[in-house]
DNA sequence: GTCTATACGATGATAGAC
DNA sequence: GTCTATCATCGTATAGAC
């Protein structure tokens, strides 16, 4: 097995640290130090460090987005056959399912989905800027769906609620669990990862789908 | 009016300051020089940059909570005096009412509650930690109370979903408006608050007393 | 094109004079 | 309590080797 290039090195030490440690809390001699690479050659393989945290998100978040729209897609394809509104609680399973998922179907970097939910609501207006571009069209498509699977609702109450749901999911991919939060007995097995997918696809379906 | 002292100017200038710009991205010397004061003077009165933010937090996030857990209570005594359970859409309101009030019952510094939304999701543990047990025990409180008003849930359950509830207020108060997320068209009048905050409360009633 | 060595300004923190 | 001086470390930029 040969080694792999630089930039994928720094990709795959800028992940693991970024993960575990924070954006701020790692510099980016320690990156280059993990990834046996010279300082000069992370900022010219990508210029700057908050290029590279673009970097780290795109690689993984553009595969997750395409798997989230088509799954989504299915969902609307398999509605219109029959002739009805898309259901509530299947849309979101296919937004949810894939992104929670992540974080046990890891390529060793379990946690690489926690940059996702810390970058949602950076207080650095160009990363969050960045992250918004990634995922509008994916929001716009399911705003969309949403207004189909609840037509009785105001277009813009559904955006409101799917507004939430994003906070709650956001919060959940944040941490390796709600162990970690409050200190409750960590135990983040597989098994536990789809109890809270489940658990969480309750919440907001019920949310979204609520009297008006 | 005579002017404050050195540490309450400290706390102002850097409570607007990380407010607007974020904890990273605002220097100890762009605070000490809003503030009048000298870089060292931050140092002496708080020990570093991190126990400022930790003051700036408490100063205001103390009595919020006092305001919240008086409003749980009196939800509480409430029912039991007519021996009744408590209702879960006047907990949450009694939760989320306060915070997202606190955006627009301004001291000066409507925008204070975002530093708290991005302090629950911070990666660096030390800001974690400290926020969580400032806040533990009100989410305690209100984890019990949600137990007497959803009798028929498991303890566990009502725990996660008051954990997804807690994601979506948070998402809620990193922003100045949904607007500023999704680039709608913006608009952060009173007005809009209490909508937002209705319809968040309907959200996560509609989550938290959904069937199991 | 890739990468290394080196240097620059700014940052958070600290020691010690007053 | 306050301030000056100083330090190690940070992100970034550039010149030049391969």
């Amino acid at each position: 097995m040969t080694q792999p290039d630089t930039k994928t090195r720094l990709l795959d030490a800028a992940e693991s640290l970024f993960s575990r440690q924070g954006f701020t809390n790692t510099s980016l001699r320690a990156i280059t130090t993990e990834a046996n690479a010279n300082l000069a050659a992370a900022n010219y393989h990508f210029g700057s460090k908050e290029a590279l945290l673009s970097a780290v998100l795109e690689r993984r978040l553009l595969p997750l987005n395409q798997q989230r729209n088509d799954r989504i897609d299915q969902v609307l394809t398999t509605a219109a056959k029959k002739g009805e509104a898309p259901d509530t609680e299947e849309l979101m399973r296919a937004f949810i399912e894939p992104t929670l998922a992540f974080r046990r179907n890891n390529n060793g970097s379990s946690e690489f989905i926690s940059i996702v939910g810390r970058s949602m609501t950076s207080a650095d207006p160009v990363v969050r800027d960045h992250f918004l571009t990634l995922v509008h069209p994916l929001i716009n498509k399911l705003h969309q769906a949403l207004c189909l699977a609840l037509p009785h609702l105001p277009s813009q109450l559904i955006f409101a609620r799917l507004f939430f749901t994003m906070g709650a999911m956001g919060h959940c991919i944040c941490f390796s669990g709600i162990a970690e939060l409050f200190r409750e007995t960590a135990d983040s097995n597989p098994d536990n990862e789809d109890i809270m997918a489940n658990n969480l696809i309750d919440f907001v379906t019920a949310g979204l789908e609520a009297a008006c």
